[in-house]
DNA sequence: CGCAAATCGTTTGTACAGCAAATGATAGTG
DNA sequence: CACTATCATTTGCTGTACAAACGATTTGCG
């Protein structure tokens, strides 16, 4: 009666779908990530701040922030929280006032010794049906990628003629501002 | 100005920043994308939705939800959007009045056509940074590792069994062993 | 047959994250 | 010294996720 079609990705070679996909491998991730980083004060996104301040030299919020691509109002809650549990701390920078380096306490580069451990075999796990050097590939697109993400962010590059259509749309988004 | 110490993910040989890269990368493609695709109903997510109705055979809202991973009470409004502005149409099912399927419109395909060369595009420009053959590994490992996501995600509604799962991917076991 | 359980879609309510704007503190500059 | 810029915080609004309740409908069991 009701045979579904063969369920799967169809589009598999069509070239617009890289969203989806990135969206549901990011998907679950977070998903199994939740699950193991229930103790952090905000989950997953915790464990990246955590991780950010451990390993850079006491960034300040405005650089988390952009590292993590994360707003900075968010930022600071949860830094709070993050702060409250211990895990880091804020110092004024004596030599600008103005700023907040963050650096994680022993007790946080502790915990996140182990943290890391719980999110590697989370991504074992999301990748686990690809074979071990697709496994890696993977990695290395998705790092070399974000990278140059992050390389492209500060400045919206000069190719941004397409942007700001008129207002046209029966959608009614709110038009993304060109900048500050 | 500050210099900014090596910025890039200086971890990239570590297993546990997966997370990061992806959530990067995906939040490019959804930047550039909800600028390109801001006259459709709810931008990327409308046009994911658009798409799986034009791809498979007039889902249901549950399919297309579970597609997506998009939840049900969403995906309510989302498509009474996306049908409001005729791009999709929802038909009661005569086999089982309960469920709703949706298939797109002839507006909605032509549509949709139009929308996946701008998404490309999209595409093209968040990977930029990676040569022709890292690209399309990129592609198709995250082609890969969603689809299997995707096979191993029915843990949600364990009673969908109607679904058969020709296994073209070796990996396409169901059955998780490690619970939560 | 008739009633209870289950399913699908919708609605409602809550919580959280993103975004923008305003505020206060501090630094740099003319 | 006055003026502007930057950083962090706060506030308000919007959109999404998630859970629960609900009506309509199908299914299953006595």
């Amino acid at each position: 009666m009701t045979t579904l079609p063969p369920d799967g990705p169809r589009r598999s070679d069509d070239t617009s779908n890289l969203g989806w996909a990135l969206a549901v491998v990011l998907r679950r991730w977070q998903e199994l990530a939740e699950a193991e980083l229930s103790d952090v004060p905000h989950g997953s996104r915790g464990f990246h701040v955590l991780g950010a301040c451990a390993d850079e030299e006491a960034p300040t919020q405005a650089a988390l922030a952009a590292r993590l691509l994360i707003d900075r109002s968010v930022m600071t809650y949860l830094l709070d929280d993050l702060e409250e549990a211990g895990l880091v701390r804020r110092r004024v920078d004596p030599g600008d006032r103005r700023v907040r380096r963050v650096c994680a306490t022993e007790r946080g580069r502790e915990f996140l010794a182990d943290l890391r451990g719980r999110v590697a075999r989370v991504e074992e796990r999301v990748l686990s049906s690809l074979d071990a050097q697709a496994r890696e590939l993977f990695r290395a697109a998705a790092g070399r990628a974000a990278a140059a993400v992050q390389r492209a962010e500060p400045e919206l590059d000069p190719c941004a003629a397409v942007r700001d259509v008129a207002g046209d749309a029966p959608g009614a988004r709110r038009g993304r501002s060109t900048g500050p």
